[in-house]
RNA sequence: GGCGGUAUCGUCUAGGGGACUAGGACACGGCCCUCUCAAGGCUGGAACACGGGUUCGAAUCCCGUUACCGCUACCA
């Protein structure tokens, strides 16, 4: 049988990145097996629900090129089939109606911790008489559906644990149908995942515990059972269970943070899953190529964004420039290089830029912050950005020591200028030959040049510049800064 | 409290009874490269939670303890 797996969010806020993890395996254990990977939004608790949520929800796992084979399953419009299911288990005698309020519950719980007991429902419900049963549903009193657990202990075969049992004395009959009709988490997931077919379900370990619940499920409900496998978390820093207190969660955040969906996938997969060895940076492809569910790992594991920012660079620098452009594009707009739509996005010459900086970028804001001064030229729809160098870089470099740096920077130019060859082969010689005539290292010539050049104290070898920059370009620049050096 | 899960450097992990003087990566420090910053290379510090077994031999298997995490709703 093929595989059938599913990512159950449920929508009531952003994509989580342990959200992203979940459906990360789901989707790379579909793909390793040939099966589908189905979404289902669980949005059962109206009053959490937004659509907007939904909408993140889609946005997130586009982002992350983790497609969703079939319809989206929206499992409110199941309302129907998670009474039906409920409703046949209640009249094949497995469930019974429970007529005890919420406040009698609640009550007894707290009686019950009082004196440090594990409380449990003690079915009391289930001991009513029939006519008596039927005397309370005539008078309308209200009441929740609930499972009766058989004797004996639940286990199974966990794809992670390996085999996690639970004995039934531990098991409360618990409720699967409220008050107002409708189907509480356990019943409709087990409705929706035997409608779907799901052959497998694949969660955070927080759900270990509801397995057992599930498991019995499907047995009353006479369907064959999934195999299942549970995901360790993934905490904080502080080994804490991920919150918004750690900073960023959201997977939108690391987008808009410049970081590659490639690399969060890469760096997402490696917490709780390991290829063995010593594989680390791996693309897409590779992942899909390497993943299978004997490396899943038990343990949680502690998200660190700054592994997370060195994957992001690993990526960034190795991403040929005509694949990394158009994830890039998007951050170039927003600082104002172009605009989206620009035909130059996807133009040899910014291909050109980026390959040039791409190397010592960590996210793709660097990307932009380092390639603004190659922007010399008009794009379809944008200007070149104005080239101004910020105060304190010429407080520190151009006016420090002004009168030997003018001179340098008044020498290096014409040297240049006077190269019939613009290419740094017959620059280095040249420029060198000017620092030596003053008596000066090289660099002390070399970093006035790669401010007036790029109006950035870092930048590729500065003789690459001035080739990347053009004669013009560089010359002007120059001696704009020979200028400030007073 | 009850039940369940987990335990290798600060973090992600390799390891599956002898290959372990426990390997790699991130982070941190040093050195090299070098015109800056990255990248890269070399290098330093840094871990098998504890206690019992089993075994000729345990990071690896078993038991217990401890710690941490999760669940314990008419939430999902």
């Amino acid at each position: 049988m093929s595989v059938r797996v599913r990512f159950a969010p449920s929508p009531t806020g952003y994509l989580h990145v342990g959200g992203a993890r979940t459906a990360l395996f789901n989707w790379l254990y579909a793909r390793e097996h040939g099966g589908q990977f189905l979404l289902r939004i669980e949005d059962t608790d109206k009053a959490r629900s937004t659509d907007e949520s939904t909408r993140a929800i889609f946005e997130g796992l586009n982002w992350l090129g983790l497609n969703w084979d079939e319809e989206v399953v929206y499992q409110g419009a199941n309302l129907g089939r998670h009474q039906a299911d409920a409703r046949r288990m209640l009249d094949a005698g497995a469930a019974y109606r429970c007529f005890c309020t919420p406040e009698e519950l609640d009550q007894r719980r707290k009686l019950a911790a009082a004196s440090k007991d594990a409380f449990k429902y003690d079915r009391r419900c289930d001991r009513l008489a029939p006519d008596e049963v039927q005397r309370r549903v005539a008078a309308g009193t209200p009441f929740v559906i609930r499972f009766r657990v058989p004797v004996g202990d639940t286990s199974w075969d966990d794809i992670v644990h390996e085999t996690i049992s639970f004995p039934g004395k531990d098991i409360e009959d618990f409720v699967i149908l409220r008050s107002d009709g409708t189907p509480i988490y356990n019943m409709a997931v087990v409705s929706d995942d035997i409608a779907m077919r799901i052959t497998h379900v694949m969660r955070g370990d927080d759900h270990i515990s509801n397995t057992p619940k599930q498991i019995l499920l499907y047995r009353a409900l006479g369907a064959e059972l999934p195999r299942f496998a549970h995901f360790p978390m993934i905490h904080g820093l502080d080994g804490k269970k991920l919150s918004k207190r750690h900073g960023a969660t959201a997977v939108g955040d690391y987008q808009h943070l410049g970081i590659l969906p490639q690399a969060m996938n890469n760096f997402l997969v490696l917490l709780g899953w390991s290829p063995g060895g010593d594989r680390e940076v791996m693309s897409m492809d590779e992942m899909v190529e390497l993943f299978s569910e004997k490396g899943l790992l038990k343990k949680a594991a502690v998200f660190d964004t700054k592994k997370l920012e060195w994957m992001n660079g690993q990526h960034l620098s190795r991403l040929p420039a005509a694949e990394l452009a158009p994830l890039a594009a998007p951050t170039f707009v927003q600082e104002g290089l172009f605009k989206s739509g620009d035909p130059f996005a996807t133009s040899p010459e910014f291909y050109k830029i980026l390959d040039f900086v791409k190397e010592r970028c960590r996210t793709l804001s660097d990307l932009a912050r380092l390639a603004k001064p190659y922007f010399t030229t008009t794009t379809t729809t944008m200007a070149p950005p104005p080239f101004v160098i910020d105060q304190a870089l010429i407080d520190a470099h151009l006016r420090k020591d002004a009168a030997v740096t003018k001179a340098l920077l008044t020498d290096a130019t014409s040297a240049l200028e006077a190269l019939t060859d613009w290419t740094a082969e017959a620059m280095e010689p040249a420029v060198r030959a000017v620092a030596e005539r003053h008596g000066v290292a090289a660099g002390k010539v070399f970093q006035p040049m790669r401010i007036a050049l790029t109006a950035s104290t870092v930048s590729p070898g500065i003789f690459d510049v001035l080739v990347q920059l053009g004669r013009d370009v560089s010359v002007k620049r120059l001696k704009e800064a020979a200028a400030l050096s007073t």
